[in-house]
DNA sequence: AGTCCACCGGAAAACATGGCAA
DNA sequence: TTGCCATGTTTTCCGGTGGACT
C-alpha cells in the first residue's frame, strides 16, 4: 500500500505529525476539559450553585467531591470553574482559581507556591519559609479582593504523606481575610478517607459534598462518542466500535478515563498499522496493550527480591504447572546466592507471594495436602506467562 | 481416631529509612 | 548537622491447621 512518491509525508505520518487517523488527539488526553460534560449535569448545577454562593459575599462553603477513578470529578470542578471565572465580571466578583494535583505536587511547599502562583504571585522555587508563602499568599488576597477557588485534587494523597496541617490552615484561612474569600474544592477517590481526617477538617471541607457515581456502558457511549467526533477524523471510527469501547469499560467500575484510554490507543494502533479505519480488532489489541503495560509497570517498579521470588514462582509454574511456597523458596535462596545476596526469610516471602497475590500477578490459594502439609498453591493465568517472562527477562 | 506434615499467619522485637525541628 | 519520631520492612518466635495417611 505503499507509494514511493512521498516519502516525506510517509515519514511525517509514521512520525505522528500527519494522521490519517486523528484529527486532534488531545482530545482523548485525560487532562482535556471538553466544551460539555454529558451525565454530569446535576454535579455541575450543584457545584455551580455552592460556588454562586460563595462569590455573593455570604460565607463560603467548602465542597467535597468523592467517587471512583474515572467518574468525572475533576473534569467537573474544572469545567464549572472556568465557567464561573468566564461569567464573574458580569455578576460583578472578582474571581480566580487554583488548580494543584496534589499527588504531582507534593510537598506542602509546592503547593502553597503553586496557589499563590495562581493570584500572579512570584514565589521562589525554594528558599521561603512555608508559612512565610502563607502570608504573602493572605496579604494578597486581601489586596487582591475577591473569590479565589482552590482546588485540591487527590488530596487523599496528600493528607496520607504530610497530614491535614496545610488543608486546615487553607480552611481557615478566611478568618485572616478582611475582604477576600477563599473556597477550596477537595476531590479523592478514596471513598473511606473523610474518616482519616481530623474531625475539624471534616466538618468544614465536608460542608457541602458531592457524591459521583460510575458511569454505565450507555453514558459512557454518549461520552465517548462526543469526544472521537472530535478526536478522529470523518469515516474512521463508527458507533459499533465506541460502544464496545464502552462495554469493555464498563465492566470494569465504569472508569471514563480507561474508556478514553482505550479508544486512543486503538486509534494508535490503527494508525501503526497504517490502515484508515479503527476496527473491532484495534480495540482489542488496544485492550491487551493496556493490560500489558499495566503489568510491566507493576513489574518494573517491584523491589529486586519480590522480583526473585516472582521469577522463582514463574519458572516453576512453567514446568510444574503450579508452585508451592517451599519450592518457591528453595528457587528463591538459590537465585539470591547467583547473586551473592541474603535470602530473605521464609515469612516474608510468604508475605511477598501473598503481596504478589494482591497485585493480581499470580493466583495464591492457601489449601492442605494432607499427609503433605499445608501450602499455599500458587498458579499464573494462562496469558500472564509471556508477559511476566518478558518483563522478567533482565534477570539472568 | 490419631498423627504429623509443611506450611500459615499473628505478634512483637529489631532494624532501616526518611522527614522534621531545633 | 544532630537527634528524635514515625513509618515501613524484615526477622524471630510460635501457636494453629486440614486432611492424607497409618
Amino acid at each position: 500500500m505503499s507509494s514511493t512518491h512521498d516519502v516525506i509525508e510517509e515519514i511525517l505520518r509514521k512520525r505522528g505529525l500527519v494522521s490519517r487517523i486523528f484529527a486532534n488527539r488531545e482530545v482523548l488526553h485525560p487532562d482535556y476539559v471538553p466544551d460539555s460534560l454529558p451525565h454530569r449535569e446535576r454535579e455541575i448545577t450543584k457545584l455551580a450553585e455552592i460556588l454562586v454562593i460563595s462569590a455573593k459575599g455570604e460565607r463560603p462553603s467548602n465542597v467535597f467531591l468523592y467517587g471512583l477513578t474515572g467518574t468525572g470529578k475533576t473534569a467537573v470542578a474544572k469545567y464549572v470553574v472556568k465557567k464561573l471565572v468566564e461569567k464573574a465580571s458580569a455578576f460583578g466578583v472578582r474571581l480566580n482559581y487554583a488548580y494543584v494535583n496534589t499527588r504531582k505536587v507534593d510537598t506542602a511547599y509546592k503547593v502553597l507556591a503553586s496557589i499563590a502562583a495562581s493570584l500572579g504571585l512570584k514565589v521562589p522555587h525554594t528558599g521561603l519559609a512555608v508559612s512565610e508563602i502563607y502570608r504573602r499568599y493572605i496579604s494578597a488576597l486581601n489586596s487582591w479582593n475577591g473569590l479565589h477557588i482552590v482546588i485540591l485534587d487527590e488530596i487523599d494523597f496528600f493528607v496520607k504523606k504530610h497530614g491535614d496541617d496545610i488543608l486546615y490552615k487553607l480552611l481557615r484561612v478566611n478568618e485572616d481575610l478582611s475582604n477576600a474569600r477563599v473556597s477550596v474544592i477537595g476531590i479523592t477517590n478514596d471513598l473511606n478517607f473523610v474518616e482519616e481526617l481530623d474531625p475539624r477538617v471534616r466538618s468544614s471541607l465536608g460542608e457541602e459534598e458531592i457524591v459521583f457515581q460510575p458511569y454505565n456502558a450507555d453514558q459512557l457511549f454518549t461520552i465517548l462518542k462526543q469526544r472521537a467526533e472530535l478526536a478522529f477524523k470523518p469515516g474512521v471510527i463508527d458507533d459499533s466500535i465506541i460502544s464496545y469501547c464502552a462495554a469493555l469499560a464498563a465492566r470494569e467500575h465504569g472508569d471514563a478515563r480507561r474508556a478514553l484510554d482505550l479508544l486512543r490507543v486503538s486509534g494508535e494502533i490503527a494508525e501503526r498499522e497504517g490502515v484508515d479505519k479503527v476496527t473491532i480488532e484495534h480495540v482489542k489489541k488496544a485492550s491487551l496493550e493496556i493490560e500489558e503495560n499495566k503489568i510491566y509497570q507493576s513489574i518494573a517498579s517491584l523491589p529486586l527480591h519480590q522480583k526473585l521470588v516472582l521469577k522463582s514462582i514463574l519458572e516453576i509454574v512453567t514446568s510444574k504447572g503450579y508452585a508451592s511456597t517451599g519450592d518457591v523458596y528453595a528457587k528463591y535462596v538459590e537465585k539470591t546466592r547467583h547473586f551473592s545476596l541474603e535470602p530473605l526469610t521464609m515469612r516474608r516471602v510468604s508475605d511477598i507471594i501473598s503481596q504478589l497475590d494482591m497485585m493480581g500477578l499470580i493466583m495464591a490459594e492457601v489449601t492442605s495436602r494432607g499427609r503433605y502439609g499445608v501450602t499455599k498453591m500458587i498458579k499464573m493465568r494462562e496469558d500472564f506467562i509471556p508477559i511476566i517472562e518478558k518483563a522478567l527477562r533482565d534477570l539472568d
